[in-house]
DNA sequence: ATGAATGCAAAGGTTTTGCACCCCC
DNA sequence: GGGGGTGCAAAACCTTTGCATTCAT
C-alpha cells in the first residue's frame, strides 16, 4: 500500500496553551487505523478501493473533529472525481466498522465525528478558543454507574461535554 | 388571554415503571411559561400573534422531548393554514428567549428540545423503552467543577447523557 | 466472472429566505 | 400607519437512492 497518513493535531492552541504530550504516536495510530480498515474490509468481503483509501486519508488528515460534510467538501476539493455519494458511503462504512466515533460537541450541539483511536473519553469544548479537549475522569464515570444503578438502569454508554472558557484568552 | 395550556407528561412509562411524582404543578408551569413568552415579546418590541400562541400551545402540549419537525408536523395537522416556515421562525424565537432548552439525546445523537421549566438537569435515555429521564446529581456536578478548574477552564454549561437500559423490559 | 463500488443524477427531507400581503400595537 | 408577521413558493443544504458502468478479487 502507498505512503502513510498522519494523524495531525496541533501541538499548541490558539490561546497559547500547550497541549499535554500525547501518549500515542500519531503516525503509528494512522498506520494501525488503516490496518484495522483493511482487516474489516477483508472480513466482510468488501473491497479496498482507491476512493475509500483517499477518503480514509482525508479523515485521518483532518485536524480534530469533523462533520461528514466537512470531509465531503475536502475530498471534493482534492479529488474532484469523487462525488459526495461515495464519501457518505465510505464514512458510514468507517462508522459501522468502529473506526470513527460519534461525539457530541459544538455549541449548537451538532453531532461530529472523531477518528477512533485510544480509549473512551469525554470532551471539554472551549468557548474562547473553540478547541476541543479530551478528558477522562474515573470518579465521574463511577458516579454515573452508581447513579444509573440507583435508578434501576444498566448504563451502556454516555456522552458528556463540558462547555468552558480557557483562562488564557480573557487575559 | 384565552384558555390555558397544560404541560402533559405521562405518569407511567411503556416499561410499566412509574414516574416519580413531580414537584412542579404542570398547569402552573404552562401559565408561567406563556407569561415569560409574553414578557419577552414585549421587551423586544415583538408581537403576540395568533399563530405564535398556537405554536406555543403545541410545544407546551407535546409530551416530552421533540424535534422542530415534530412540532411543524403537529401544527400542520392541527392548523393547516400555518406553514412550516412560521413554525420554524417561532420555535427559533422561543429558543432565543430561553423558553426552550436544547438537549442532547437520541441514540443517533439528534438534537431535541424540551420546554425550559424547572432547573438544570441531565438525561438518561433508555435504550429499551425509548423514554428520556431526567436526573441531577450534585456530586457529579461538583466533580465537573473541580475537573474544569484543574485543567484551567471556567465551566459554563454542560451536557451529560447516559444511555442505559431499564431492567423492566428485559423481563 | 462476479459481486461490490463508483458516478451521476434524481429524489427526499429539513430548514431558510424573498416578497407581497396582513395584522398587531 | 408602520413595523413586525405570515404564507407561499422557491431555494439551499445535506443525505440517500437507483441504475448503468467500472473495478477488485
Amino acid at each position: 500500500t502507498a505512503g502513510t497518513a498522519m494523524l495531525k493535531k496541533p501541538s499548541s492552541l490558539p490561546c497559547g496553551r500547550q497541549l499535554p504530550a500525547e501518549g500515542l504516536d500519531q503516525k503509528t495510530d494512522a498506520i494501525a487505523w488503516e490496518r484495522r480498515l483493511t482487516a474489516h474490509l477483508a472480513s466482510k468481503g468488501l473491497k479496498n478501493s482507491e476512493q475509500r483509501l483517499k477518503i480514509a486519508r482525508a479523515v485521518l488528515g483532518w485536524l480534530g473533529h469533523f462533520r461528514i460534510q466537512d470531509i465531503a467538501r475536502k475530498v471534493q476539493e482534492e479529488h474532484a472525481e469523487i462525488g459526495p455519494a461515495t464519501v457518505y458511503r465510505a464514512v458510514n462504512l468507517f462508522m459501522e466498522a468502529g473506526l470513527l466515533r460519534e461525539t457530541l460537541v459544538g455549541d449548537g450541539g451538532e453531532t461530529v465525528f472523531e477518528v477512533a483511536v485510544g480509549g473512551h473519553h469525554d470532551h471539554i469544548v472551549c468557548l474562547d478558543c473553540d478547541h476541543i479537549f479530551e478528558f477522562h475522569d474515573s470518579a465521574i464515570e463511577e458516579l454515573q454507574e452508581k447513579l444509573s444503578a440507583r435508578l434501576g438502569f444498566t448504563p451502556e454508554k454516555h456522552r458528556h461535554v463540558i462547555y468552558a472558557r480557557c483562562s488564557y484568552k480573557s487575559r
